[in-house]
RNA sequence: GGCCCGUUGGUGAAGCGGUUAACACAUAUGCCUUUCACGCAUACAUUCAUGGGUUCAAAUCCCGUACGGGUCACCA
């Protein structure tokens, strides 16, 4: 019996080869520096902040150059999978606007894309012809270790502090001729395709990582699974070997925990002869836990979930931008000198890129969330809005909606001027900043008076300034003036800087008169402009106001 | 334990042989101000984990040490 024999007895009914393949799948006919990139999940879990931000630079890279950004569902791994996960993949690739130019959708049938399919469990067909090559060639081999023996393998290892894996002596099935191999598949025992390695342990090869700079590592020598029993399906690294040359992958960008696979990914391509794409390892997003600094957990961390950033109402600009911003060191200061340009202009360098872990730091995401949301217009901000309470915040959706133009308004103050106000990072703080402009929401309210205005003193001033001086049509400098003339007529001071000078002189400020009426009308002693917010709520909601205090 | 990578202020980091060691966020203080927010100003690493070496000159180059991280599955 020969390899091909052997190789025909694991896979009958392939026919099609590795050539065949090569020509159903020819190079990209892409213009000169167009890259190719794709994002690959297994679907086994809700998407993880890491995996955004791999998505993010294979989309950014793709769309500088027209390239291709495409969609690859790597669910290889059968026991692990998630129902919806492949669905939910999709929707935060759509709610952040970064949508594939190739993908494959089972549910609703849809396929885009002529490197297709996209989905793993549907290439099977094409790993078989190649893994029935490497066979035929006697570069791989079926291997019978059961579990127990590969346990107690590892078990010698560690104890004789020997290298863990099946390589060299170890390797016990590596050199069975072909009769002994199917003997044992004709009496149905299990088996899994191993690579036969030829490599050599002590020595090195150079590797250039687009993100680390060069690297040596010293070469795979470890027969490594490349197609399971369970399911027949492939390993992940033969599984990228297969589809990224196929897809004709250029750029790969993975997270940092791939480096070590490194010797094995190029001892594959080395195998087939193929170009290996150029690879970007993307730096660990960690997290300070108390001292310690530790990677980011979906467990442990609600912001390791991008699940977060929806519920917290985040707009996409800001998690984005965020992300951008330690993915690429030099990202900001090109913010700084294109504020308005979409992301996807940024000439994006993988050796800008930390090599370490970062730090994914909240505080700067809602600085940068700030910013954006208080540039935005109040019906911008009204829409944002609108969407998010929709989801997210059902009753308050329905009170803004029935109050719309008011509601604006309310958005809108001290904003759509040189300095606005930077008071929410997300949507979902917004209604506890403005509760108080709602009457529906103006119940079982506790004011905040301070402790030194005596129930006298706040009577005087409520009852002075809505009898004698407030009028709805004042405009703000009247408006203010007035409130001095009141100040001095009840014995507090209007001038700040006197007051200052000398606060045991009055009874107090103009801050103080102020603050009484602020906080009968919303309760709270900070707010924003109080002349708006009085014009806004209009004479009869004040009126009725001042009736709940007494 | 093997292999790989890293270590610049609270955080992200720039710097790549000669700089007062950028910048942004955070923090603190002050100014502005009827509150808050905004804005403005100032402060915050005498030093780049550490020991040694190379050099007229080192955060920058070399070696060792410490510490941190990743990885060693029929998971991706």
């Amino acid at each position: 019996m020969t390899t091909k024999d052997l190789a025909d007895l694991i896979f009958p009914n392939i026919t099609k080869t590795v050539a065949d393949y090569e020509a159903m799948y020819p190079e990209r006919n892409l213009k000169e520096g167009a890259k190719v990139t794709r994002y690959a999940p297994s679907p086994t879990g809700f998407m993880h902040i890491g995996n955004f931000m791999s998505a993010t630079i294979d989309y950014v890279m793709a769309k500088q150059n027209n390239g291709v950004f495409y969609l690859r569902n790597e669910d290889t791994d059968s026991a692990r999978e998630i129902e919806g996960a492949v669905e939910y993949i999709r929707h935060v690739l759509q709610h952040y606007n970064m949508n594939p130019d190739e993908y494959e959708y089972r549910d609703t049938q849809e396929i885009k894309g002529e490197y297709g399919p996209y989905i793993q469990s549907e290439r099977k067909e094409i790993y078989h012809a190649f893994i029935k090559h490497l066979i035929i060639e006697g570069k791989a081999y079926p291997c019978f270790l059961t579990q127990e023996e590969m346990d107690s393998i590892r078990e010698a290892q560690t104890k004789d502090k020997r290298r863990i894996g099946i390589y060299g002596r170890y390797a016990k099935y590596r050199n069975l001729t072909p009769d002994e191999a199917a003997e044992r598949i004709k009496n149905g025992e299990k088996y899994t395709i191993r690579l036969k390695s030829t490599g050599d342990f002590n020595r090195k090869f150079k590797f250039n990582d687009l993100a680390n700079g060069e690297m040596e590592f010293p070469e795979n020598d470890i027969d490594i699974p490349i197609m399971k029993s369970s399911n027949l399906l492939p390993t992940y690294h033969f599984a990228h070997l297969v589809d990224d040359h196929l897809m004709r992958t250029t750029h790969v960008v993975r997270g940092q925990e791939w480096i070590s696979s490194i010797p094995i990914h190029y001892e594959l391509f080395k195998t087939f002869g193929f170009k290996m794409p150029k690879y970007i390892h993307t730096p660990l997003i960690l997290k300070k836990d108390g001292d310690k600094i530790r990677k980011i957990s979906k467990r442990l961390d609600p912001e390791a979930r991008m699940t977060y950033y929806e519920e917290k109402g985040y707009p996409i600009y800001s998690v984005i931008e965020a992300i951008m911003t330690i993915a690429n060191s030099n990202y900001e200061q090109w913010r700084e000198g294109h504020p308005d340009a979409p992301f996807t202009d940024f000439d994006f360098s993988p050796k800008k890129m930390s090599s370490s872990g970062a730090l994914f730091d909240l505080d700067k995401l809602d600085n940068i969330s700030k910013n954006y949301l208080s540039k935005l217009k109040a019906t911008e901000v009204f829409n944002l809005l609108d969407t998010w309470s929709s989801e997210y915040d059902k009753d308050f959706n329905n009170l803004i909606n029935k109050y719309k133009d008011y509601t604006i308004s309310v958005l809108n103050i001290e904003r759509e001027q040189k300095k606005p106000r930077k008071d929410y990072a997300s949507l979902s703080e917004i209604k506890g900043q403005i509760w108080y402009m709602y009457d529906e929401l103006f119940t079982d309210v506790t004011y905040n008076f301070d402790s030194k205005y005596s129930k006298e003193d706040i009577n005087e001033v409520l009852t002075s300034y809505f009898n004698d001086y407030y009028n709805e049509e004042d405009d703000k400098d009247t408006w203010f003036n007035k409130m001095k003339e009141l100040t001095d007529k009840l014995g507090y001071c209007s001038n700040m800087k006197e007051y200052k000078e000398n606060p045991s002189k009055y009874k107090g400020s103009v801050a103080d008169i102020s603050n009484i009426i602020r906080v009968s009308i919303t309760t709270l002693t900070q707010t924003p402009d109080l002349y708006i917010i009085l014009k806004l709520l209009g004479k009869s909601r004040i009126k009725e106001r001042l009736s709940k205090i007494k």
